[in-house]
RNA sequence: GGGCGGAUAGCUCAGUUGGGAGAGCGCUGCCCUUACAAGGCAGAGGUCACAGGUUCGAUCCCUGUUCCGCCUACCA
């Protein structure tokens, strides 16, 4: 037979490309109800559409992919459904910036030719993330790519918006929400990212209307928006001030008084000056306070979050004051603010005091509590039964320490705003009646402050929706035909929670819908688990009347090799396609599995990467060796029949089998792919092709054919054990290897074969490494000379040691090195002959020639005294009558063998050490 | 403020029923031995954060402290 050749080093660039194209070409990613085998089905976390693949994503991935190639060499009938996110502001936000730099600002280009645009945009390089996800690899069904703005998910996002509201879950409310003045839209409670700063508490006194002289003293980290003041409330019960109840103050700076009220709930008596003005229209707080005393909203900043001069107006703000801080963000206004109440000696104190801002999680300007009209769902409903699911495990949640984060935060949801006043998303399937709703719908391009503002589109709250499928043709109310469409669209996320029944045909049932779902597995990072989790559980459950995913496995955030979050800013991004170009697909995919253990962020270096490439190319040189020794007859027998090694090598692969599946079963990747490391290298490599070359290279061993048979087996199975974590090196190899099948990734992935279990032979196994191992350090530690011959008697007193002793001398014959001498333990040959010791075993070594013996004394010196102070600890621990009467027996059996295993040895060691004294003469 | 996680070799981390402290990388020494120098062999290196407690015995269980990280939060 011809043997085929492989280059010296493995060059993955070569063969990646080639099997990517060809697994695609071949289908044996494309799935089909009809398929047989247990469904198994991840839906994979969209990507945003702007993206390109981060090393997040490549973890993200890799995981994902491991799983799916898993399930299908195990025989599931498997799909692994790719798709993309519009993901409305960060695409708005991308495509925006690209017509800004051509000089042509957004409002200009006007809603439908943005809209345009943007698809364009995503026309040309909305794909450059599927093309890099291919190039990791991913078995994704790429023929079912889904978008979740593509026409079926949008008939999904309009059927779920309609039978929320019909539901009455969806609502139209005028409520303050956050609201990001850059972006110019509202944004939900945890798209706002919370951040500490040291912040400033004011104190400035509010004179009481009846006795100016008489001061309110109110406590204020935000002095900007006190002219939205509409009272100051204290506590009912603080003796100070709650006889001042019902009285009004003058609010400084302003012509307007406001009255003092109690409330109980806003006020803390012990914080700041205990007297806390309200200001409806911008504190989430004081919203509520407002809602409780009946007070007005007065909003004096405009959607920029800056100080707005018709409202500073309306508010009562004097003439000189609205001069001077009009149009003014917060952050400037306040040193002025601070300034005309010092002038008025209102200012009493200024402190030092700890607070958190909130930013936009999309471009981290900070964001305003802003009154507007918003669409909301009410989400209490919805949330129960999602925290049913998981409280009695249809969905587990891996690691299950997150669980209760989940509860948590599931048993405090708030109603979710869903509207965002963006162009590039699903437009809500909200109508008005032109007719019914002229006086609220307002279409205002004059009061645009600045140029930056567009003339906007604001429909009041009170105007009446109609909300369907399609537009309306006549208004219910006034018969009337012309309609406007609700202008913002819903947030990105609301599609996204559709995903896995939307992106498998609902709401038709479908073949695919009704075998995939409820899916398998939902792999994903902690930081959208409430964005996204969370809403696709509710979702799932409302609509399919089932959970959405059984498992959710959430891995860890990658970060640089100081722990720092990667981000483009601070330089620091691990690019995982230059990581791919550099060291190979399979490396980084077996480097991010081996760093994914749970509840610990992966510090990833390159380094890393670098010794999962190293460990491809030592796979492709076994592989080398494998085909350069497959020249001669292969017979299979039964694994009793063969040769220790052979026995020992297939007895560790079938635990190896064992143990990466139990692993892949328990989301253990970092185990698993230990496993396989340590299989691979520490002991196929490392001991097993070294112990079978002595018989490979002998023509007229009869245990060739065995041993042949085992080589090859075993690196066979092992790639299809391997091919989940490195599926490019392992295709090629077993195509070079003797195979049945046209693809590894159609092939069964191993199961342990009882056949092969001898755990007999590891004990064996044990016996013959410490063997050598002392053989080999008895030589380092005496200086022998590498070349020269050395002659080492092994004691078999041991009938075991009697077994293992053939392979170890062929093994010394074959490196041409030394000679294995058998000596019963009564029976040394006399001479120069230095005895070590190392667990029992004794070795000899015939000294001759130019050896350091001075070196090996002080070495036999040092381990003499730590085994002296090991069995001293032993000695102590039985005679301790506790420890005997209490302790396990078999500890207690296994303490003794070792103390009887030390002694042994001792006695051993100080006769080597005679004798080395008397060699040395000393 | 509340909750969760972490602290083990120079670095990154394993260590699941409490009984001799491990791996990878790095480091030192020797070796280009016909699969692999992206390699082989041998080795150095750790009061398992600190203080108590439970136990015959604690890296492991409990309590407290310190430091770090994350999530969450309307103390103005």
């Amino acid at each position: 037979m011809t043997t085929p050749q492989l280059d010296k080093v493995y060059d993955p660039k070569a063969v990646e490309a080639r099997w990517s194209q060809i697994w695609n070409e071949r289908g044996y990613f494309h799935a089909s109800p009809t398929h047989p085998g247990q469904p198994y089905c991840i839906v994979i976390p969209p990507p945003n559409v702007t993206g390109s693949l981060h090393v997040g994503h490549a973890l993200n991935h890799s995981i994902q992919d491991i799983l799916i190639r898993w399930r299908r060499m195990q025989g599931h009938n498997v799909l692994w459904l790719p798709g993309t996110d519009h993901a409305g502001i960060a695409t708005q936000n991308v495509v925006e910036k690209q017509i800004v730099a051509e000089g042509v600002s957004r409002e200009s280009l006007g809603r439908e030719r943005f809209i345009e645009r943007v698809w364009q945009w995503k026309a040309t390089s909305g794909d450059t993330i599927i093309r890099q996800q291919k190039r990791l690899g991913e078995s994704c069904d790429w023929d079912r790519l889904r978008f979740t703005m593509d026409e079926g998910l949008s008939k999904a996002v309009r059927e779920v918006f309609v039978r929320l509201y019909e539901d009455r879950l969806i609502y139209r409310g005028e409520r303050l929400i956050n609201w990001c003045p850059r972006c110019l839209t509202a944004l939900s409670d945890i798209e706002v990212e919370h951040e500490n700063i040291k912040g400033k508490l004011y104190s400035i006194d509010y004179p009481l209307e009846q006795d100016p002289t008489i001061r309110l003293p109110v406590a204020t980290t935000r002095p900007e928006t006190m002219f939205g003041d509409t009272a100051v409330a204290v506590h009912p019960e603080d003796p100070r001030y709650n006889r001042l109840i019902g009285q009004r103050v003058q609010l400084p700076l302003t012509n307007r008084t406001i009255p003092i009220v109690g409330d109980a709930i806003l006020v803390d008596r012990e914080f700041g000056t205990g007297a806390v003005k309200i200001t409806p229209a911008h504190d989430f707080n004081d919203f509520d306070a407002g809602e409780r005393h009946g007070l007005p909203s007065l909003p004096v900043f405009d959607r920029q979050a800056l100080l707005d001069r018709q409202g500073l107006k309306i508010a009562g703000v004097d003439q000189a004051v609205i001069d001077v801080v009009a149009a003014l963000p917060a952050i400037k206004a306040r040193p002025k603010i601070q300034e005309l109440l010092k002038d008025r000696a209102l200012l009493t104190k200024v402190d030092d005091h700890p607070m958190a801002i909130g930013k936009c999680y999309r471009c981290k300007t900070v964001v305003e509590p802003y009154l507007s009209p918003q669409w909301f769902v009410k989400i209490k409903p919805l949330a129960e039964p999602a925290i049913q699911a998981v409280e009695d495990g249809r969905i587990r949640i891996i690691p299950e320490g997150w669980t209760n984060n989940y509860l948590g935060w599931m048993r405090e949801i708030k109603d979710w705003c869903i509207s965002r006043q963006i162009w590039w998303g699903h437009q809500i399937p909200a109508w008005y009646c032109r007719h019914c709703n002229k006086d609220l719908i307002i279409e205002d391009a004059a009061a645009s402050a600045s140029a930056a503002q567009s003339p906007r589109l604001t429909i009041l709250q009170g105007a009446t929706p109609i909300v369907g499928k399609t537009a309306p043709s006549i208004c219910p109310r006034c018969a009337g035909q012309q309609f406007m469409q609700e202008p913002d669209v819903l947030d990105t996320w609301f599609s996204s929670a559709l995903w896995p029944f939307s992106t498998l045909g609902w709401p038709e049932q479908t073949p695919e819908l009704k075998t995939y779902y409820p899916t398998s597995t939902l792999v994903t990072g902690l930081d959208i688990l409430f964005f996204w989790v969370a809403r696709m559980i509710m979702m799932g459950l409302k609509f399919m009347g089932d959970v959405p995913f059984r498992d959710v496995y959430i891995h860890a955030l990658v970060r640089d090799a100081e722990g720092q979050k990667m981000s483009k800013s601070k330089g620091n991004v691990i690019d995982p396609l230059h990581v791919m170009e550099q060291f190979g697909t399979d490396a980084l995919r077996f480097t991010l599995a081996s760093m994914a253990s749970p509840g610990r962020d992966i510090k990833l270096a390159e380094e890393r990467i670098e010794g999962y490439r190293n460990f491809a190319n030592k796979i492709w040189n076994a592989a080398r060796f494998c085909l350069m020794h497959l020249d001669g007859p292969r017979t299979a027998t039964a694994p009793a029949e063969r040769t220790f090694p052979d026995r020992w090598i297939l007895s560790r692969l079938n635990q190896t089998v064992q143990l990466v599946t139990s692993e892949l079963e328990a989301y253990r990747f970092d185990r698993a792919a230990n496993a396989l490391y340590q299989f691979i290298w520490h002991e196929y490599c490392d001991w097993y092709l070294e112990l079978i070359k002595p018989t490979l290279q002998n023509p007229a061993s009869p245990y060739a054919p065995g041993t042949r048979q085992t080589l090859v087996e075993t690196l066979e199975t092992t790639m299809r054990l391997l091919h989940p974590f490195m599926p490019f090196l392992t295709e090629e190899i077993w195509h070079t290897l003797p195979h049945q099948g046209e693809s590894i990734v159609v092939q069964r992935f191993p199961i342990p074969d009882a056949t092969w279990a001898a755990p007999e032979m590891g004990q064996r196994f044990a016996l013959l490494e410490q063997t050598i191992g002392l053989v080999r350090t008895s030589r380092i530690l005496l200086n022998y000379p590498p070349g020269q011959q050395i002659t080492f008697y092994v004691a078999h007193n041991d009938p075991q040691q009697q077994d293992h002793l053939d392979p170890l001398r062929s093994y010394f014959a074959h490196l041409g090195r030394g000679t294995v001498n058998l000596a019963s333990t009564t029976h040394w040959p006399t001479g120069n002959l230095l005895r070590l010791v190392m667990e029992g075993l004794s070795v000899g070594i015939a000294v001759a020639g130019d050896v350091d013996l001075n070196n090996a004394l002080d070495r036999l010196i040092k381990q003499q005294s730590e085994q002296t102070k090991e069995i001293e600890r032993l000695e102590g621990k039985l005679r301790n009558q506790e420890f005997a009467a209490k302790a396990p027996a078999e500890v207690i059996t296994d303490h003794q063998e070792r103390l009887t295993n030390l002694r042994r040895d001792q006695t051993m060691l100080a006769s080597s050490e005679q004798q080395l004294r008397t060699m040395l003469g000393t």
